[in-house]
This record gives structure tokens, sequence and C-alpha cells, in this order.
DNA sequence: ATTAGGG
DNA sequence: CCCTAAT
């Protein structure tokens, strides 16, 4: 699959080895947007001045820039335009000891991912496709998908080009994580911070690397999976809760990370960390309470928010004419990224990958703009929606969408209330932070719909209907339908089309549950029931010490059995978490080996028995 | 619904 | 802790 085999090119640190930096000129171009503006000193620019003075300190005999490594132009934002944005948090307001310069971080918004690709198609959802995820991952592969849509000589040179916009830094104390408690920040040095909204602003998503796991979800959903719960049993199946495309996404970009090598129950690492937007003043709750202040005013991006530079060629006016299309850029929703100073080049390359990752692996589609609105129907023709004449192709602009969510919102947007731990548990994970990652990342999305392409306004009879920013109850409705449209309705062209939502992937209800570590009272427990029970009675070890323990599931104990015998079987130095006490770890790798030698010997008996059995 | 094992 | 396959 493409994105896989992208992914895959890129994952050695984002290194995009092949890719010819955009000239000049392009880069420029974004970097004039609204700049003018701001004549004073560029304390952003500085910042990243800085930021790029140290990344070659660290490589001196690397020749390139942090510049030519974003392959895009540095923007300047003065100070009061991003005052309210979401990556400074209200802890710098509050004279939190911010101002270390360990914990200073540089947030990066990239705008947008410039390419030149030309595609050559009909029918519009074709388009759509084709358009697909190209421009969002580096380009060494563009060609390779587009040549087939290239036309010759239309292209002279590829490009790939990132703008980054300097947003906030130093000056005011730094960035925060929102989720610090008590202003202390120390664990978070070092790491880079990702933060990823949906595009309607009702949720932050913000993924870190480190010990804990929190997710936040309205009380009612997690009652209702309580009493889904069956007696000895886990939570519903997955495969019938809701699905969350935009979790998964991010879930699978750190099941990667993970996989970079985090050894034995690297699943301890990970924690999804989930925000609320309490209002339109921007606030967020943190799962634990923390407040953080977001703006969700946008209003310096609403204005240049320009998808898709674009220019097409004729069709002509017989029937199988082609329609050139060159997209010159693609506006993906913001990223916002923030990395410490003292980040090296190559984890800025991997933060951006990530981001890039998550951001694809959260399910992007393309929308078509035709004069402003919206094209809903996939299925119709270019020259049926009337985009088969140079004027009107002027009018034509793509848009990148975070994938619809389904039937999620309405779950979760009511009952706004401050999230409270459910058990002194979540308390003490949380300060049992382990810093032993060093990257963090989430990105956000933000406003990724309202990019509109100008054109006059000509009365189209077609289906188009007002381009709005919202995903609206029709817009799903339709498509969700669409995908249920009996095979013979589609005809043969149709069926070449691939949609994009095919695979449903993990919802918002179903978020991993709240991590929480056996005490020795409990270990003490399972240890004592195994002895007698053996290791593979797992429902009534459950029936028989953790009866009342109703977050602890028959595959929890296994589970935690598993650990336990691996702990055991470690060097004591190697172990984490609360310390088991030897004398259990003693019994676990006794028991353990009571009972599987048992397990062979009842084998061999079956075995014999069946052997006697044949003679 | 449980169990077993990989991720 | 999650996911799945196999019972």
């Amino acid at each position: 699959m493409v994105v896989k085999r992208r992914l895959k090119c890129c994952s050695n640190g984002f290194d995009f080895p092949n890719i010819p930096k955009a000239p000049r000129s392009s880069r420029r171009k974004v970097s004039n947007m609204g700049g003018g503006e701001f004549d004073s000193e560029f304390s952003g620019i500085n910042l990243l001045a800085s930021l790029v003075g140290k990344l070659l300190d660290e490589s001196e005999s690397s020749s390139t820039s942090a510049y030519d490594l974003l392959g895009g132009e540095i923007k300047q934002e003065h100070e009061h335009v991003y005052d309210h944005k979401p990556c400074k948090s209200d802890f710098s307001h509050q004279g939190s000891p911010a101002t270390s310069e360990n914990t200073s971080e540089t947030c990066l918004q990239i705008s947008s991912l410039e390419n030149d690709c030309i595609l050559e198609q009909t029918p519009v959802s074709d388009c759509k496709r084709v358009c697909g995820l190209n421009p969002l991952v580096g380009c060494e592969n563009k060609k390779r998908d587009c040549d087939s849509l290239v036309e010759s000589g239309g292209i002279s040179e590829e490009t790939c080009v990132l703008n980054v916009e300097a947003i906030n830094g130093l000056e005011d104390g730094g960035l925060l994580p929102e989720s610090v408690p008590n202003g202390s920040v120390k664990g978070y040095e070092n790491h880079s911070k990702l933060v990823c909204r949906d595009d309607d602003e009702n949720f932050c998503k913000y993924y870190t690397l480190s010990d804990k796991c929190k997710s936040y979800r309205p009380l009612t959903r997690v009652g209702n999976r309580r009493t889904k719960m069956t007696k000895y049993g886990r939570g519903v199946p997955r495969s019938k809760c809701f699905e969350d495309t935009r979790t998964d996404g991010c879930l699978k970009a750190y099941h990667r990370k993970r996989k970079l090598g985090y050894g034995y129950n690297s699943w301890k690492h990970e924690t999804l960390h989930r925000k609320r937007r309490l209002s339109d003043k921007g606030l967020v709750v943190n799962s634990d309470g923390g407040l953080s202040s977001e703006s969700v005013s946008n209003s310096p991006e609403k204005g240049e928010s320009e998808v898709g530079v674009f220019s097409a060629a004729i069709g002509l006016h017989s029937k199988d004419s082609r329609v050139k299309f060159s997209i010159k850029s693609l506006r993906i929703p913001e990223l916002f990224i923030e990395v410490p100073e003292t980040a090296t080049v190559g984890s800025l390359k991997r933060t951006v990958m990530e981001a890039v990752n998550a951001l694809i692996d959260d399910g992007i589609r393309i929308g078509v703009l035709f004069q402003g609105k919206k094209v809903r129907d996939d299925n119709n023709t270019l020259s049926q929606t009337g985009l088969s004449c140079r004027e009107n192709l002027g009018n034509l602009g793509f848009t990148l969408e975070p994938a619809p969510e389904k039937l999620l919102v309405p779950l979760c947007s009511e009952s706004p209330m401050i999230p409270m731990p459910t058990d002194s548990t979540n308390f003490s994970e949380r300060s049992a932070a382990s810093p032993a990652l060093d990257s963090r990342l989430s990105f956000r999305l933000q406003d990724a719909d309202h990019l509109i392409s100008s054109g006059n306004s000509v009365e189209n009879k077609q289906e188009l209907v007002p381009y709005q920013s919202d995903i609206s109850a029709e817009e799903q409705h339709s498509s969700d339908s669409r995908a249920l449209v009996p095979v013979s309705a589609l005809g043969s062209e149709a069926l070449a089309i691939v949609p994009l939502n095919e695979k449903p992937k993990r919802t918002e209800a179903s978020q991993r549950r709240t991590r929480r570590p056996f005490s020795v009272t409990e270990v003490e427990a399972l240890v004592h029931a195994v002895e007698e029970l053996g290791t593979g009675r797992w429902r009534d070890v459950k029936l028989r010490s953790f009866e009342k323990a109703n977050h602890r599931t028959y595959v929890d104990l296994k589970d935690k059995w598993k650990t336990l015998v691996h702990t055991a079987s470690i060097s004591p130095q190697q172990r984490r978490g609360e310390p088991v006490p030897q004398e259990l770890l003693d019994r676990v790798l006794a028991a353990h080996r009571h009972w599987s030698q048992n397990q062979l010997e009842k084998q061999n008996g079956k075995h014999q028995a069946a052997a006697t059995m044949v003679v």
C-alpha cells in the first residue's frame, strides 16, 4: 500500500534523501503570506534561528540547516497574534518556573506542504483519490504515483516544501505542556509535543509517551462500559463500539514508535491524553483536572485559507478529452509542533514525521471545491460537474479534511464536567511519571475544512452545496449510506474507486483503559490463587481472589501473571514500577515451574493415552 | 465466555 | 493493556 511504503521509506528519521528543495520563489511565496505586517524584532525568527544554531552546533559536519531541512520559510508572527494559541498554556502566565532553558520549547506551525503534482483524470472521485495522500508524505514517491498522470514536460521540478511558522518562543517563559500539575515541568524536559485537534475543535488529543495512560471520557461512557462488563469479563468487544479513525491513527503512530524498541511490555509507555474543550474561550480540561487555555480564534488563518494553488489545463470538447491538473500546493491542517531547544535535527525530523504520519493515519480525505462550493457527489464526472473548461477549472480547489468522525460527537459533547480521577491510583500514576522517553508528540488539526478556492460565482446546475466548515449530519449520512450502495448500482467504473473509509477504525468510545498497576497486595492474592489453581484457570482465579475487583478481568490477571513471571526472571535492576517483594517473585517462579511442568505431564499423558488408544 | 499468546 | 484466534 502506498502509505505504508512511504512510511517505511521515511521511517529512518524523516529522511527525504532525494527530494529536491523547492525553488526559492516557491518558498518565499508562502513566507510572504501576511508577513509584511510584522516588521519589528522577529522574536520568533530569532528563536528559530537560535534553534537552528544549536542544531548546527550539534552536528557541525552537517551541511544541512534546519531551514533546508524543513524546506520552508520561517514565518514571523507577532507575538500577540498567537497570544491565545494552544501552544501556550496558562501555566506560562502563572509564573511557573518554566523559564529554565531546558524547558523552553520551540513551537512550529506547519501550515502547508507544497508539491507539484499533475493529475490527469476524469471523474471527480478519481481525482480525489489520486490526490489522497501523496502531497502529505514526502515526495520521493510522489513521482511514481503521479507518473501515469504527469503530462510530459508538465513538471520541471519536483518540490516538497514544508512551510514553517515560528509561533512562539522563549520570550514569555517558554511553552508548557498543558497537563503539568503544579507547574512542575521537570519531567517534560527535552520532549516534543504535538497536539491534534478536530476540525470542529471539540476535542484535543494529546499524545505523549510516558508511563501513564489517561483517557478522558464522560462518566456516562465509563458507566456504560462498566455495566456492560460481565461478571468476569471484559468490556464490550471493540468491534461493537463506535469507530474513531483519528484515535486509531494516533495509536498506530505509537505502535510504530513503540516498535522502535522500548522492550518488554512497552505498552506501558503509552499515554493517550485527551482533552476536552470546554468553552469557546478555549478552556481545555485535562484528565488530571489541569486547565489550559486555548483559543478558538483562527482569524489569522482564515484570510489565507486558499487550499491549493491550482492550475489546470483544459480538456477539450470531445468525450474522452483529458483534464489535467497541476496542484501546486495542498494546504494541510495546521500542525503544531513543539520541540525543545536542545532537540536534535534528527528528533525534529522525526517529530514532523510523526505528525504527518499521525495525520495520515487519522484518516485524511480530500475535498473538492468548485466555485467555493463543496462538490459532494463523488460519482459525477468532471464534465458533469462543470469542470471541463478552462475557466471553470480555475475555480477548482482541493481541501484536506480530517476524516469525519462517526456518531461520537453527541456521546461526548454533553456533560462538560471536570473529570475527576476515578480513583486515587490515577494521581499516583501521574506523579510517578517516568521521563524515560525523549519524544512526545501530538499534532492538531485545525480548520482543515475551511479552505476555499476563490473564483467567480457562476451558477452551476450540478450538485453543489454551499461550502460550510461543518460536517453536517447530512453529509455523514450521505457518505455513510454511499458505502452501503449495492455493488450492482455502482457500475464497473465505480468499482474501481476505492472507498477512503473502507476499514473502520477505532472509536472514541473504545479508548484504552486507564492503567492500574497491581499493588503488592493484589500480587500476593494473585500468586496465592495461582499456586492453588494453576495457570490455566483465570476465571477461577478471578472468582477466588478478585471477585470484587471489578476492574480486574481474568485477562488482566493472566496478563499480570505473565509479567510477573517475566519480572521474576530478570535481574532486580531491570525491574520497574513498584517493587514486588522477592519472596513473592520466588513463589511466582516456583508456581510457574510447577504448573508448566504439570501441563507438560498432562499433554504427555494425553499423547500416551492417544497412543495407547491407537495401538 | 474463556483461554492462550502475540503485540 | 489490547487484540485475536481458538476453544
